[in-house]
RNA sequence: GCCGAUGUAGCUCAACGGUAGAGCAACUGAUUUGUAAUCAGUAGGUUGGAGGUUCGAUUCCUCUCAUCGGCUCCA
């Protein structure tokens, strides 16, 4: 072995070392600085810990916090942290796995206590114990044998059973007092690292996410590299928790989800059900420039309609039960093809008729097991943006290119620019012809392409009947949603034999295209709702201005603005209560009204009004005709104020 | 469905074995007010529902319903 080692630096540099010197030694001899916030480091490429020897000439890169991986790490060595404060406290808890997860990590513990709220600080407090004492983390490869017996006397079976399934005959085991965990690593050099971290909260978890296995509780937490990170990050859960739909839909009047009607089924209060009809409104007509055809049809059909269809096959569980009616079943209706398909079939179809679209906003019920429901975010009765496109196979390619830019227009004006799309293949178990699949697949690929759209590909993703491209768009707090889903569907046209007379004067069978682009409105409604943080833009408000005079003097004038706003299209409310005009602010601020015209003593002499818009506060006195012209502006443009978070 | 937590006035929360209390909202009155809460008064609850323990239950127990956080799945 050579006694020196040339080594390339983080920043390009060369400089040699005596070999099987650590990582961590070299990086200081390199820079003070930035060997503190190492947490691990790329040796040639490789993950590796800083206690790291380096043997032989290398290239070695940081790994800090700001990266995927630093926070990998920087969670992941938390996560063992928090597992040994709980073995600590609760002697016998049996370990099962602790991973870092995108926003932090957990531990599953199998454990006959149930954890409690208050079990969380006392665990805080252990684990800050912890990192007090700055234990280093120590790395041990071992034969399996080896760790098998280690983990048999500490009787974790958990980890047994995971060694057992590794293929490998040498495992690693990662160290820190007295806590030992099977891991593949690296790890931040010592738990003295680890200063700012929350525990989060408890759940159920099955062990390896089946219901099968037995229930074990998760402990989540999050952890970050300084104080000031930790702090940003539980505002910004305070925000969240400020902006959640079900608490914003109360207190807005937007909407409810009442025991009595049943879970998952929502009522749209008059202003909820205002900003639908306007988002109604704006669908339909962009639907109609589209070359869609409206159409409406009934939320049940017999149940052979649905036999028919295979639903009764491959949904059933998520359907509700028949009801019987004169003799015959009948089937609340999980989604709304088969009425779009039989609408298709009410007549002989030409080339000259495709591709043919139907759109509809369906009603749809669907059972979903009371555990997951969830405010508008998944519910049970629900309206799909529905529509199916019949066409012909070379017209595959061009429709999804239409169906990406229709989808994305329509949700840039709702104010959604990022969103994540997932296209995915044929899985396993499917129905159909092999070269369906791939021209289907095909044209889904090359339409993302040529629309230069960023996607990534879910092999075997796709639904038994054929492949999809599915749109999550981002909100402002970063969260994904499932919205836009494009499937094609090779199953239903061939059930209901639809066929259309092409040039050739031959029958063939149409292709199909399910789709949604906003998903279902109550979802999307949700979406919306945390989005704008309940202030939505002008032309979405429920109530656009709100007229407030100062005294009871100016009621009249007051009046007569407001009857104007209304003839002018705009909905206006007027508060002409015996009350402060600080007070009237007050409430219209905390309502997320938009603008509030102030009128007193003044604007009734000089016939204007005082603007106020919502958060931004006072914008001056304007000329009635001025201000309507430019609040109609607002709305045609549906212009979109900024959406701080 | 499963695990855990929660359920008190329209809303947010308090009380805790001795038949419930505040703030906001509502209503009434006074006040006539200039860019985020004027004052006073009135009314409002078989403490989610059912059963049990007890002289007595909102409080303890059992069941049930719903909600919340997850597991799993999806529009």
């Amino acid at each position: 072995m050579a006694d020196k080692v040339s080594v390339v630096l983080p920043d390009g540099s060369k400089k040699e070392y005596s070999a099987g010197m650590a990582i961590s030694q070299i990086l200081r001899d390199f820079n003070q600085a930035l060997a503190k916030g190492a947490l691990a480091t790329f040796l040639n490429g490789r993950m590796v810990d800083l206690s790291e020897k380096v043997q032989e000439d290398s290239e070695i890169k940081i790994i800090n916090f700001d990266s995927e991986e630093g926070k990998e790490i920087f969670w992941h060595s938390t996560s063992h942290v928090m597992a040994q404060a709980v073995q600590d406290l609760f002697p016998g808890v049996k370990l099962a796995i602790g991973p870092p997860i995108k926003g932090g990590f957990y531990y599953d513990f199998d454990t006959q206590k149930s954890f409690e709220p208050e079990d969380l600080a006392r665990i805080e407090l252990r684990m800050k114990e912890i990192v007090k004492q700055n234990h280093p983390f120590k790395r041990r490869e071992l034969a399996k044998s080896e760790a098998e017996e280690i983990f048999r006397q500490k009787g974790e079976n958990y980890k047994l059973e995971i060694l057992s399934e590794l293929e490998e005959d040498r495992v690693v085991l990662y160290q820190h007092d007295d806590f030992v965990d099977l891991c593949r690593g690296p790890h931040v050099p010592a738990t003295g690292v680890i200063k700012n971290f929350k525990l989060l909260s408890i759940a159920g978890a099955y062990w390896k996410g089946s219901e099968k296995n037995p229930m074990l509780q998760r402990i989540y937490g999050i952890s970050f590299a300084t104080k000031d990170e930790l702090d940003q990050y539980l505002k910004r859960m305070e925000e969240m928790k400020r902006r959640d739909h079900r608490v914003v839909g109360k207190e807005l009047e937007l909407f409810s989800i009442s025991d009595e009607v049943g879970p998952g089924l929502v009522l749209w209060h008059p202003k909820g059900a205002m900003i639908r009809r306007i988002i109604e409104d704006f669908w339909v007509e962009e639907h109609q420039k589209h070359g869609y055809q409206l159409i409406y049809t009934p939320h049940v059909a017999r149940l052979h309609l649905w036999e028919r269809s295979g639903h009764t096959g491959f949904y059933q569980e998520y359907m509700y039960s028949p009801m019987q009616v004169e003799d015959e079943h009948y089937q609340l209706k999980p989604m709304n093809c088969p009425f779009h398909i039989l609408i298709y079939k009410s007549k002989l179809r030409s080339y000259r008729d495709l591709p043919l679209k139907l759109a509809e906003l369906g009603a749809c019920y669907r059972y979903e097991r009371s555990g997951v429901l969830q405010g508008l975010f998944r519910v049970r009765g629900f309206t799909m943006d529905d529509a199916h496109i019949f066409c012909k196979r070379e017209q595959l390619e061009e429709e999804v290119i239409k169906l990406l830019d229709f989808s994305l227009s329509m949700l840039k004006t709702l104010s959604f620019e990022k969103y994540q799309i997932f296209l995915s293949t044929r899985p396993d178990k499917s129905i159909g012809e092999e070269k369906n699949w791939e021209k289907a697949q095909d044209a889904l690929r090359l339409a993302l392409e040529k629309q230069e759209l960023e996607f990534e590909v879910d092999e075997g993703g796709g639904a038994f009947y054929g492949p999809k491209i599915d749109l999550k768009i981002e909100d402002v707090m970063g969260r994904p949603h499932q919205c836009t889903t494009i499937q094609f569907d090779f199953n239903i046209p061939e059930r209901f034999d639809l066929s259309f007379v092409d040039s050739d004067g031959n029958f063939h069978r149409p292709i199909m295209i399910h789709r949604a682009l906003l998903g279902s409105l109550e979802r999307f409604f949700g979406v919306l709702i945390e989005h704008y943080g309940g202030a939505f833009p002008l032309w979405l408000s429920p109530v656009q201005v709100r007229v407030m005079p100062i005294t009871d003097e100016q009621n009249s004038y007051s009046a007569e603005i407001e009857s104007r706003l209304k003839e002018e299209g705009f909905r206006v409310e007027r508060d002409d209560r015996n009350e402060k005009i600080n007070y009237k602010i007050r409430k219209a601020e905390k309502e997320k009204i938009p603008y509030m015209f102030i009128v007193g003593k003044k604007e009734v002499q000089d016939k204007n009004v005082s603007v106020r818009r919502h958060k931004k506060g006072d914008l001056g006195r304007f000329d009635l005709d001025e201000i309507i012209q430019k609040l109609k502006e607002e709305v045609k443009n549906k212009t979109v104020q900024p959406v701080a978070i």
